[in-house]
RNA sequence: GGGCCUGUAGCUCAAUGGUUAGAGCAGAGCGCUCAUAACGCUUUGGUUGGGGGUUCAAGUCCCUCCGGGCCUACCA
């Protein structure tokens, strides 16, 4: 049996995500997870909330709450609305987690073993106010080429030219606005993902089957340049993973943390410690020691494209590094970014839909079938409320739902709430049976390549071959001649539904559970369209759902989008 | 500035260098009456951003110009 490891990118634990972030990496690796474990995968998929960094300690502290309580809090906000999405983690765990304390504190320990740490004293930004080292991003004060007077430290906004914090005429932080700052002399820890570069490029060469955003993107770090530069791991801040060399303290080193792009993706190795430890699996290294039973194991990451060259590079670096056998990853699947009404989703600007407000307007089902059929996989996409509405109106309440709805309550009217006996299938029937079973075989083909937009539309085109079918076939005038006839068509029909559910499941879980449980059975994947849809037997007790999905109307259209047209507040 | 991605029908997107560039939606017409005024069929719609080049053959490869986007290493 295949056997699957899926991580998503885990999400920023500072504040709710919105739909660009959902779509990003979260939604795309359930839908995949979902569809291996109903192909009969052993799947093990695994996603956590990213809690370190200094944006966690500055929501804390405009949340008035001490860090740690802030992300405990906010991992059980994040859990409840992954839960309200169907998003199907195995576990969805903590950086902040004990063991990925431990964890990475081992892969630093290995890493300094292997002589690929070093130490680097470097000048800082420190603001007396804020009591803290300033990224230099967190660093305001005016160009010095242009005069824009909100440049940040690292990259002024108005001219986009790159300066360094120090550039900056009358510099004071962006947190509090003070000028009190000081240029400290303080020393970090470096991976030296330069000493690397060969053996991380030969890797990424390796990998012609990698989507061109994901290589494209490798590539341009390794080559870019002087090539692949050494990466700061360590950072002066209180909320972290204490720097220490495995169990051992790291001299010189007292009071920092790592950084949390080192310590984030290693979360992705103590995740599935953290789901052994919860009581809900038994061994976690068969899934991420090669030397322990993880050598079958393909491993999927899932990602928006700005978290590309940490999983190519850092990351891999790291595991590579420490000469242990970790299990690297075999496929990375990265997006674009999702636009909102013609601009960027924001979570700092509190622009978009965000999935609390999402899940309080429709069912999770609307969203990840929109979402999921629009995955910007290609280059960024858009949402749009007109399109939302006409999509979903169209593809799920009108081919899907509509199905359902026509077939069971026809089948009510005529012949009662059973599957009914009679007739035989014929060539209209087998012809379809053989048209579905192609479909099948390329949305199949579809899934396995996670090419999500086009299984959407084989997906929906399957959707619709139900609906050809009746019209062509017309059980209500045959009825009328020729009950058994219409029995079979009926019966045949009526097969589709479950045949649907399962197929469906992977995009609409709950749509695909109750268009099941209506018929009576359980969601199943179809181990052929011949055998599915000869699966209900005749006088197979079945109910009319209820309408599965309601129609989204104009005036509720024109309301959302004008509620959302703002700023969230 | 540099790098990468991208530009195809009104909209969202397809198309291993190989027939006449295809789908869905929207629009138009017809049909059906089981159904959530749903469904089905037919159909309108293209100088593939502009220009040049390579090739027997270019949406696809090269050059150039124009537009959009992302990244550029201390936000994550």
């Amino acid at each position: 049996m295949a056997r699957i490891l899926i991580t998503s990118a885990i999400p920023y634990i500072n504040g709710i995500k919105h739909l660009g972030n959902l779509v990003g990496s979260q939604l795309p690796a359930d839908l995949y997870a979902r569809y291996m474990r109903a192909r009969g995968a052993e799947v093990l998929f695994l996603c956590a909330t990213d809690e370190h960094g200094t944006p966690a300690e500055l929501a804390a502290a405009k949340a008035g709450k001490p860090v740690d309580q802030y992300c405990a809090e906010m991992w059980a906000v994040q859990a409840e609305l992954a839960q309200g999405f169907r998003l199907s983690f195995d576990h969805f765990g903590r950086s902040s987690s004990p063991q990925n304390h431990r964890l990475t504190q081992h892969f630093a320990g290995k890493l300094a073993e292997a002589g690929l740490i070093r130490e680097v004293s470097e000048k800082q930004v420190y603001s007396h106010a804020d009591k803290r080292f300033l990224p230099d991003r967190y660093i305001e004060g005016t160009c010095p080429n242009c005069g824009y007077d909100k440049a940040r430290g690292d990259q002024c906004e108005n001219c986009t030219k790159q300066l360094d914090p120090t550039d900056l005429i009358n510099p004071r932080s962006a947190i509090s606005g003070s000028t009190d700052l000081e240029v400290r002399e303080t020393k970090h820890l470096y991976l030296r993902q330069s000493a690397m570069r060969d053996e991380l490029s030969a890797w990424i060469d390796s990998k012609a089957d990698w989507p061109v955003l994901t290589t494209s993107i490798a590539r341009k770090w390794l080559n870019d340049g002087d090539g692949l530069q050494d990466r700061g791991i360590t950072r002066d801040l209180d909320w972290g993973i204490p720097v220490k060399k495995g169990d051992q303290p790291w001299p010189g080193m007292e009071g920092k943390v790592f950084y949390v792009w080192f310590d984030a993706p290693i979360e992705y190795i103590a995740c599935a410690a953290e789901w052994v430890d919860a009581g809900k699996g038994a061994d976690w290294e068969r899934w991420w020691r090669t030397d322990k039973g993880a050598q079958d194991v393909r491993y999927v990451q899932f990602m928006g494209k700005d978290n590309v060259p940490f999983h190519t590079l850092s990351f891999p670096a790291t595991i590579l590094g420490s000469g242990e056998p970790w299990k690297l990853v075999d496929y990375i699947k990265s997006f674009n970014y999702l636009n909102y009404d013609g601009g960027q989703f924001s979570t700092s600007q509190g622009r978009g839909v965000f999935m609390d407000q999402a899940l309080s307007i429709l069912p999770a089902d609307y969203w990840r079938w929109w979402l999921l059929s629009h995955a910007p996989e290609t280059s960024d996409s858009e949402f749009t409320w007109e399109a939302f509405q006409q999509d979903v109106n169209k593809d799920l309440a009108d081919v899907l739902g509509n199905f359902v709805s026509r077939i069971t309550k026809f089948c009510r009217a005529k012949f009662g709430e059973a599957v009914p006996a009679g007739g035989a299938y014929g060539p209209q029937e087998t012809a379809l049976i053989a048209d579905l079973q192609a479909r099948l075989d390329r949305y199949q083909g579809h899934m396995d390549a996670i090419e999500i937009r086009k299984a959407a539309a084989e997906l929906r085109a399957i959707w619709v071959a139900g609906n050809e079918y009746l019209q062509a076939a017309g059980p209500w005038t045959v009825f009328k001649d020729d009950p058994d006839r219409a029995a079979a068509m009926t019966r045949f029909a009526l097969n589709l539904i479950p045949f649907y559910a399962g197929l469906s499941a992977p995009f609409i879980p709950d749509a695909a559970a109750s268009m099941a449980g209506a018929m009576g059975v359980d969601v199943a994947w179809p181990d052929s369209a011949e055998a599915a849809l000869g699966a209900l037997a005749p006088g197979h007790a079945f109910t009319v759902p209820e309408v599965m999905f309601a129609k989204i109307d104009d005036d509720t259209r024109a309301e959302w989008a004008a509620r959302f047209s703002g700023i969230r507040g």
